[in-house]
DNA sequence: CTATTAAATGAACAAGCGTTCATTTAATGC
DNA sequence: GCATTAAATGAACGCTTGTTCATTTAATAG
């Protein structure tokens, strides 16, 4: 057998990455092998290099393609012209709900920088600082506009992006609770971690 | 050569480990060869078996371990007689330190769970949610006293662990800020979360 | 001092790894 | 309809992997 009936190259690079995606989340980029995500999709090991030059470029692709999405679609979301109060809870429920709807990617992302060979890492580190830095500066306004409580803005930055990340370690879509009440816990947690209660947002928000 | 001068059992069994948990970390388990933690103590592959019968059990016994640990400690610096808030103020130093102190095998036992083979996964994974258990139960009885103010306590104690394990990820030694003032931005974060300011506690203290 | 045990070496193993390539067959452009 | 290109196969490669074992030497017990 060679070239089978209906295959395009573009269908099988998305299988390769859907596949790739599901098997690093689950056993780590290191314990997976070009084989094992060619069996996957029912192709060959050969089959694979015809779409990907190595398997780190695979891990890049997913990388890549991840912190895109993160980022761009943060900026579609946010509107630098509301309160930062308002912009914070806009930043929570993007964000919860986008890790509950991609933590494998989200996990790849956050163990694997490792697995990074050293001349591919400055890039991709670059584009994680940025979205730390999108959410610090959310919190630098709501200190210096006197609506959040903060001892430290940065410390205050990656315990949040932990705390909401965190997210993906135990939600199950069919748990005792559900993504959009989820979404709710999590805004009123991070609204009290920056000193503002939820109802005294739904006052700011009247008074407006 | 053979046998080689001032050896002794206990002595390299412990290097293993050392060593093991130092390229795990930076590596990942899948990621670390039986020869690579042979070289770093100075030992060839075939003596590592003298020691630990498989690269598995190098593992387990580093997660056992640190969980041993982690759960022990706890338990020995808590106090069953303290109010809610004064006990939550102590699992947050004390975990926090924990935390920044033993990075390392915070981050293999984070991570490295899916590297644990089936046969071995319960026990673990028993141990870990005793912890989270032990935080849980200092939060349901402060909400039930009228201390903390919380809408899910599962969920809270869920943030709060993934928010305070983060300090894992980027606190160092030499970094801006010290362990101390670290330890005490996490209590007065983490008091804000749980809807207590740190000054209500200090007043409380005062008061009893 | 001697016999035994413990801890090392270093070679060997079968299996699995990422990657390459000649070859075959399907899809596509003229 | 035919030539070209794209996408698959499957065998092969050199290398690394975890693990085993006969052998050697140091430490230890009597």
């Amino acid at each position: 057998m060679a070239r089978t009936v209906g295959s395009t190259g573009e269908k099988t690079a998305r299988s390769i990455v859907q596949s790739a995606i599901k098997l690093f989340a689950k056993r780590g980029y290191a314990a997976v092998s070009m084989r094992a995500i060619a069996q996957e999709i029912g192709i060959t090991v050969g089959a694979l290099y015809n779409h990907f030059k190595t398997k780190q470029d695979v891990l890049m692709f997913i990388l890549h393609d991840h912190m895109d999405n993160v980022t761009r679609g943060w900026i579609k979301a946010d509107d630098v012209n509301l309160t930062p109060s308002e912009r914070l809870e806009r930043f929570v429920r993007y964000h919860v709900r986008f890790h509950m709807e991609h933590h494998e990617e989200v996990f790849i992302s956050f163990m694997e920088l490792r697995s990074v060979e050293a001349q591919n890492f400055t890039g991709v580190e670059l584009i994680r600082q940025a979205y730390e830095y999108m959410l610090r500066d959310i919190l630098i306004e709501g200190m210096q506009r006197g609506e959040f409580t903060i001892e430290d803005a940065h410390v205050s930055a990656m315990a949040l992006l932990a705390m909401m990340t965190g997210v993906t370690n135990w939600y199950k879509p069919d748990g005792r609770l559900s993504a959009d009440e989820i979404e709710e816990i999590y805004v009123s947690m991070v609204f009290q971690t920056v000193g503002i209660s939820y109802a005294q947002t739904e006052e700011i928000k009247k008074a407006v």
